[in-house]
DNA sequence: TTAATTTTGCAACAAGGTTGCAAAAAAATT
DNA sequence: AATTTTTTTGCAACCTTGTTGCAAAATTAA
């Protein structure tokens, strides 16, 4: 019986390799957006680290997974339009700066800004950076000078 | 007589330095957001690669540059409040993948979404990119594969 | 089954950024 | 103005994220 991530990827035209499905079944066993560094410690004894970011990379060209830049560090998900309930695929992100976790806000919307003429996007990347619920109210925020 | 950068960082409590009234000196000669390895060059000879970063860091805690948060690198800029237009001061920025550039999309605002429940925003980092005016004019979008 | 293509591991590298520490420069104090 | 205290700087070494060339191994196509 195949699993998911092999048919992520035959849909995704991609091969099929131990790397790539290890990948997707780590992924996809989180909501919350993935760092390539979590990934390459979790898959320590599968592949190696270049694998790791080769395959991200060909997997978010193929719109397999979706990446969100961070300052410093991106994180990967199974992209919302291949996850069953179907969740609101243009989203913007809450990125926590005391516990590092990123929220995805799927009951938002992006307004897209007008461009000026001749301009032409081809993608957006909004973070929302501050404090989460949690970390609020362990008072995290204050103890940072 | 004192300079420009001299006053802004009496009115930022930041001690003044030759490498501090230096980089406010070139960032205020740009309209466009600077990056850090712009400024180490530009500084070399003036100061030393760390002084350049702890200065950035330092000035944007102290509100008195802004930081854009890009793929793998940070632009800086005098920050709007500082200059004499007033521009509006919280808009988005866009990048143009092929030649790089940051663009601020001062007449466009920023919608802030509804945040979850107890979460607390410190900061917006919004990028749009694609490709600027000038590159679709030279058909840069079509010759990358 | 074999040939052609793609992917992997390795090790080395690159860019952006950080850090500990002693020396130098600013700011505060007298 | 001289001295003390505090902050900043240069240096060199380091960390992290991400990339690359190449031969070996695994997939896919034939």
């Amino acid at each position: 019986m195949k699993s998911r991530s092999y048919y992520l990827l035959k849909k995704a035209n991609l091969s099929i390799t131990k790397p790539r499905e290890a990948i997707i079944n780590y992924l996809l066993k989180f909501d919350e957006a993935v760092s390539s560094s979590v990934l390459e410690t979790a898959l320590r004894g599968i592949c190696n680290r270049s694998t790791v970011y080769r395959n991200l990379s060909a997997m978010n060209a193929a719109d397999l997974i979706h990446r969100i830049q961070l300052d410093g560090e991106s994180r990967y998900k199974v992209h919302p339009k291949h996850l069953l309930n179907g969740s609101n695929v243009n989203h913007p992100h809450f990125e926590c700066q005391n516990c590092g976790r990123l929220f995805c806000l799927y009951d938002q919307d992006i307004c897209e800004p007008e461009l000026p003429e001749g301009f032409a996007a081809k993608g957006i990347n909004y973070i929302i950076y501050g404090y989460c619920d949690a970390c609020n109210k362990i008072g995290a925020a204050s103890e940072r000078q």
